[in-house]
DNA sequence: CGCATTCGTAAGTGAATACTTACGGTAAGC
DNA sequence: GCTTACCGTAAGTATTCACTTACGAATGCG
C-alpha cells in the first residue's frame, strides 16, 4: 500500500498541494478546489489518487464530501521509507569501509 | 533540491531499482544496466533524473563511469521528508483535538 | 594508428497522465 | 416537486515520460 503508489501520488506538484490543504484541516472538494488554478473534477481525481494511496480518507457530510489525512497511511509510508533510506545509507557506509581495505 | 525533484525520481520502479543497485555497490553504468529489462542508454537516462535530484553522483574511471549514492542528498530528501510528514500529521492532530472540542 | 569498450545524447514512438468540458446523480432548501 | 449546491465520472485532448534504435565522443589496448 505504501511504495510505488505513495511516490507516485506525491510526485504531482498539485497534488501534493491539494494533500497539505488536507493536512491543515479536513476539507471538501470545493473547498480544496479553491485558489488552486485546476478545476474541481481535477481536484477530484487527485484526491482519488491520494484515497489509493491510502493517505486520505473521505467522509459524506450532507451533500458534500471530506477528505482528511489518513495518519494510518502517512504513518505506513513514513516507516517504509525510513527501512527504504536506511537500506540505501547501509549498504553504502558497507561499500565505504570496503574502500577503505 | 529535494522536494518535487526527489519524490519524481523515486517514483518509477525502474529508477528506485538503479538506486538500490548503486547503493548497494558503485558501479558503471552497463554494470547497474546488467540483468535489467531495460537497454543500457535508458538507464543512462535514469542515471541523470537521479543526478538532477541529488541523491547519486558520478566519477569518471578510465573509459567507464561510477555511480554511487550521494549520502548528502540522501540525507537532506531525508530530512525534508521529516518535517512533511510531521507537518501532516501534527496538523490531523490539532484538528482533531479542535474536533474534540 | 586502427579497433574495441564504455558512455551520453538526439530523434522518434507508444503509453501514461494531468487536464478540460459535459453530464448524471444525490442531498438540502424553498 | 422544483431548484440549487456539491460531487464523481465519462470522453476527449495535450503534455509528459519511459523506452528504443542510431550515432558520435572519449578512453584503453593491440
Amino acid at each position: 500500500m505504501a511504495n510505488q503508489l505513495g511516490f507516485a501520488a506525491l510526485a504531482d506538484d498539485t497534488r501534493r498541494t491539494i494533500f497539505e490543504r488536507a493536512a491543515r484541516r479536513p476539507s471538501s472538494v470545493g473547498k480544496l478546489a479553491e485558489d488552486l488554478d485546476v478545476t474541481r473534477p481535477a481536484v477530484s481525481q487527485h484526491l482519488k489518487v491520494l484515497l489509493r494511496a491510502g493517505l486520505v480518507v473521505q467522509r459524506r457530510e450532507g451533500s458534500r464530501c471530506i477528505y482528511q489525512v489518513d495518519p494510518r497511511g502517512v504513518q505506513a509510508m513514513r516507516e517504509y521509507l525510513d527501512r527504504f533510506w536506511d537500506r540505501a545509507l547501509s549498504a553504502f557506509k558497507l561499500a565505504a569501509e570496503q574502500e577503505d581495505m
